[in-house]
DNA sequence: ACCTGAACACCGTTCAAGT
DNA sequence: ACCTGAACACCGTTCAAGT
């Protein structure tokens, strides 16, 4: 009953629309700047009408990591097991570079969302299908997520992301110091970082196929 | 309160005193609670005086990382290389899983201190003494710590740390939704994780002789 | 029954005033 | 020259008062 007046196309809020809107605003201002005032702000409402649809501001946030997790694609049950992880490998990367502040949220997280389980589910299903033993499943996951999670974690931790930051950042670093103190660091640096077209994201392929290789190898010797 | 007798010789602070004393605070209270009024009052100083020996908080944070790294072992160069990579995963583990909070505040430091760059240096120059090419040292790298900094923050992530707590956490998960909801981490859950012993911390090893191994025969195929 | 402005108990950081 | 109390501009969250 009582319709809104259809003079103000105010779309009512719900949780859902709540969580996209915040993180679309991480995206766009970063982590650090999503108080409950200004993201409520930003959505012409004021920060305690938040409140109807998030118990907290730590709700909030772990409503976002499952937004994010929602947009990593299911392993798909067609494909063998290798491409499926490959894929799903591949997805969850680049939906952790796409909201970079989403790694630093995870070590917080007090639960699990349903988008989150339901992608574990599907990951440990395909394993087992494949002929991979409980324990081994569990190997595989373990692994697997935690190259995932360290890698996401590395990039948005690096202080550059495009080539002329690259050098900037390199070359500020290098300055500081005398160039004999960390001559490794040096010469990778000089010789490898800060050559035309090194891209960091690159590394991600040569660490997963060495996994995806080694888990192989398992699951021919001892299942 | 408890006012500082002036009998007591009062040890003059300076920066790295500030830091590990926040170290010592962090593990104590958790990151949560380190405000700088509190770790002030810790201290028996105003918040203010703590801005003499780091330039604000976010420095001081910086500091933290740096210690925690310090305590990680620089990898032997008196060891083969496979070994040597061993233990400083090991060692790197155990100080961030001693420091949980650690983990999560990489994504937002700034950069790097002088203990993590002194102990990038010592890893490549390992490697490339050990045959790798540049290429594959800064392959062999990104791996290493990918998988090293991923486990970390799926350790830091668990909500649970010992038997009983797994247990405690586990059931009320599974009893959140109906139990063919999510049936293969049901499965895995009740038949792997809520067996006696169980430990994740366990799986690090596998994983890190996985990604050794790989190194290992990328090394004799390609250099 | 709903909404929200004001208030509360905090933050990090600045700075003028005091020694 | 140093130190620090008070102040400033924020927070997340509560709640009584107003509709």
């Amino acid at each position: 009953m009582a319709p809104e007046p259809s003079t103000e196309p105010r779309i009512p809020l719900n949780r859902d629309r709540v969580l996209r809107a915040a993180v679309a605003f991480a995206d766009e201002s970063g982590i650090g700047s999503l108080t409950m005032r200004k993201f409520g702000e930003s959505l012409g409402v004021e920060a305690m009408s938040l409140y109807k649809h998030v118990a907290n501001k730590d709700e909030l946030l772990d409503g976002m990591v499952d937004v994010v997790f929602s947009e990593i694609d299911l392993p798909s049950a067609a494909r063998d097991w290798k491409p499926a992880m490959r894929q799903r490998a591949i997805s969850a990367r680049e939906a952790l570079s796409r909201h970079r502040w989403a790694i630093g949220l995870m070590e917080s997280r007090t639960s699990p969302g349903p988008a989150t389980l339901r992608h574990h589910d599907a990951v440990i299903g395909i394993l087992r299908a494949a002929g991979f033993s409980i324990a081994m499943a569990a190997h595989a996951f373990s692994v697997l997520d935690s190259y995932i999670y360290g890698f996401a974690l590395q990039e948005a931790t690096l202080p550059f992301h495009t080539a002329e930051e690259t050098a900037q950042v390199a070359q500020m670093i290098l300055a500081r110091f005398p160039r004999d103190e960390y001559p490794h660091l040096t010469a990778l640096t000089l010789e490898h970082v800060l050559q035309p077209g090194y891209d960091y994201g690159n590394e991600f392929e040569f660490g997963l196929e060495l996994i995806l290789d080694g888990l192989e190898r398992a699951l021919v010797n001892t299942g």
